[in-house]
DNA sequence: TTTCAAGGCCAG
DNA sequence: CTGGCCTTGAAA
């Protein structure tokens, strides 16, 4: 399935996973620095005034002036990237177009597993959307921790310390560089998580909340009716 | 009523 | 400080 969608003039933050390098784009004519490419995940944080989080392989890219094509395998149904109701929506009106060519990622096992539900800044396993796109918790509340707090931070090293799973706690400098790179914000709630069903799952296992887990929550149960808000 | 992102709490 | 689990509250 072959579709077309036409992108804002400022498409920043076009992103391939690390491995495979990055792919910025700038205002147009557009500037296109990509350094690699191949299967990876892509995270695209469409702006101004509406983020779309996509991710989804990239199986391979060419670049022009303006057009970036892209041959997308989708991760899950198409579910991860954007949709031609999306397209057709309106919410993304500007000069560039770029042809995403979606095809089905089910003869390619192997690879699925490895670009569903990671989280842009570490590469842990994603919870929910979180301030705009998919986070890990740990990175969701680091986030939250940074921006309430207005806490700064600085880099022992040459702020390009790597982050991931195993050394994101060494540098917050580096890690909420990263959370901004890849496109968390700070705004408003946001209902707009076009794929239903990606994030949240691995909520709400329990049904009691005095039989919650230590470690979060408010004191003040009235289990046995579940009041559960409203 | 259900879903889910934001924010709170607290053990480690 | 971190990160997991929880409640809250708005939108669907």
């Amino acid at each position: 399935m072959l579709s077309e969608m036409e992108l804002p003039i400022s498409v920043q933050n076009f992103n391939l996973s690390p491995q495979f390098g990055q792919l910025t784009i700038s205002a147009a004519p557009m500037t296109v620095d990509m350094s690699g490419s191949g299967v990876g995940i892509a995270t695209s944080a469409l702006s101004p005034t509406y983020t779309h989080i996509s991710t989804g392989g990239i199986a391979n890219s060419t670049v022009s002036t303006n057009t970036v094509t892209s041959n997308v395998t989708s991760n899950n149904n198409n579910n991860n990237l954007l949709t031609p109701t999306l397209m057709d929506s309106g919410l993304f009106p500007g000069v560039a177009t770029t042809t995403l060519d979606y095809t089905s990622l089910a003869e390619l096992p192997d690879t699925k597993e490895g670009i569903e539900e990671l989280c842009p800044v570490c590469g842990d396993k994603v919870s929910g959307y979180h301030y705009g796109l998919l986070t890990c918790e740990s990175c969701k509340g680091f986030f939250k921790r940074t921006v309430q707090n207005k806490k700064v931070y600085t880099c022992v090293a040459d702020r390009s310390c790597q982050i991931d799973k195993t050394q994101r706690k060494r540098c917050p400098y580096c890690r909420f560089q990263k959370c901004l790179e890849v496109g968390m914000k700070l705004e408003g709630k946001h209902r707009f998580a076009p794929f239903a069903g990606v994030g949240g799952a691995a909520r709400r296992a329990s049904t009691c909340p005095s039989a919650r887990a230590p470690g979060g929550g408010l004191s003040g149960c009235e289990c046995e009716g579940l009041p559960g808000g409203d």
